[in-house]
DNA sequence: GACCGGATTATG
DNA sequence: ATAATCCGGTCA
């Protein structure tokens, strides 16, 4: 499989995060290669975003969100879990994707329906963060896809916090794939 | 240098 | 419903 190129991920996060879904995230690990196909994907749309880890601007933490489109944003959650984000924008102005669900194309061990989860089923960890998915001498890059999904669009889950911006539609998946996330009980509700 | 609260999940 | 579990961001 042939990476995608950076000008597929320089653009507005809303935009990218509709595109990815699709798309294929292919991981090398040692016992061989991993493939899965995106189902969902929720766009975090830089600094005036209040859902969005840039909007405390330039940190240790988001340095990678404010990179170069096309990397690999991977960080912790609750103290346990990682979460797989693909950084985009076209002027390294912190947008980036997050991957929630993808469902295995090749033999994947154990769900891959979360953003917890698919990190854990594929291996990818913050030892990821900053990887380029554009190069296929990467240990994780992404592919294009081979056909064009259904989209179904809601708010993204999970962040209350960030009040009317909760509210915006920015969270895609296939329409046709089984292969979601839940939602959790405290996003539901939300207006 | 202490404290707070998550882009979640598994279990009761 | 709630515990598990770490660290970045914030304030002192």
């Amino acid at each position: 499989m042939t990476p995608l190129t950076r000008s597929f991920f320089a653009r507005d996060a809303v935009v990218l995060a509709r595109a990815l879904v699709g798309t294929f995230v292919v991981v090398r690990g040692e016992e061989g290669v991993q493939v899965a196909r995106i189902t969902e994907t929720e766009a975090y749309r830089g600094p005036t975003d209040l859902a969005c880890h840039a909007r405390v601007g330039l940190t240790k933490r988001t340095r990678t969100m404010f990179g170069p489109a096309g990397h690999a944003y991977v960080i912790l959650i609750y103290g346990m879990y990682d979460c797989f984000n693909v950084v985009g924008g076209a002027k390294e102005r912190g947008h980036a994707v997050l991957v929630r669900a993808v469902e295995p194309v090749t033999e994947v061990v154990g769900s891959t329906s979360g953003p917890g989860r698919l990190t854990r089923a594929l291996g990818i960890t913050r030892a990821d963060n900053d990887a380029d998915l554009t190069s296929a001498k990467s240990r994780v890059f992404i592919a294009p896809r081979t056909r064009r999904p259904r989209i179904t669009i809601t708010p993204r889950v999970g962040v209350a916090y960030a009040g009317e911006w909760a509210l915006r539609p920015w969270r895609f998946s296939d329409a046709d794939s089984t292969h979601v996330s839940r939602p959790s009980p405290k996003s539901i509700g939300l207006g």
